[in-house]
DNA sequence: CATAATAGTGCAATAAAAAGCACTTTTAAC
DNA sequence: GTTAAAAGTGCTTTTTATTGCACTATTATG
């Protein structure tokens, strides 16, 4: 998954839970001005960050090795 | 995958590759400083250096929806 | 044990993430 | 087209990640 997919996964994790960035952010603690930037691709946000997310949004973030095809 | 699994997966693929941390930071293009703080539990790496450590040892970050057992 | 390679740490500088605030833009509902 | 909610942006401060350098500690190997 490159950083857009990242992204794109939270986003609509988020949409289709319908939860706004605002009650997202108190959710997770993250502040609503990263949510903002990284959902807007703007962001390098940190492992923190993107763990904090993922915990709200009952969601998991894994590292596998790539398999060759 | 909590980050202490997220930093065994590098250090383990790291490993079974035969691959110092020296080596790994010249390949990815992280400091070795960076690296050194990231495998011993001491940091709070950016998804960019991450993504530069996954690209190197042929791994993929992924988020997933957790399923519900 | 010596010693060479690899891994971990203290310190310091620089760059950038996190955060709040106020504002603008977009979207959705009427 | 109005209005309200939600999302996005500019600016700023504070915090912290990244990095290099020099050093120490640990782990093989002879």
């Amino acid at each position: 998954m490159h950083s857009k997919d990242l992204i794109e996964a939270i986003k609509t994790r988020r949409d289709n839970l319908d939860v706004t960035q605002e009650m997202l952010a108190d959710l997770s603690g993250v502040g609503l001005r990263t949510l903002k930037q990284f959902e807007s691709g703007k962001g390098n946000p940190t492992l923190e960050t993107l763990q904090k997310l993922g915990n709200a949004l009952g969601m998991e973030l894994t590292f596998t090795i790539k398999e060759l095809k």
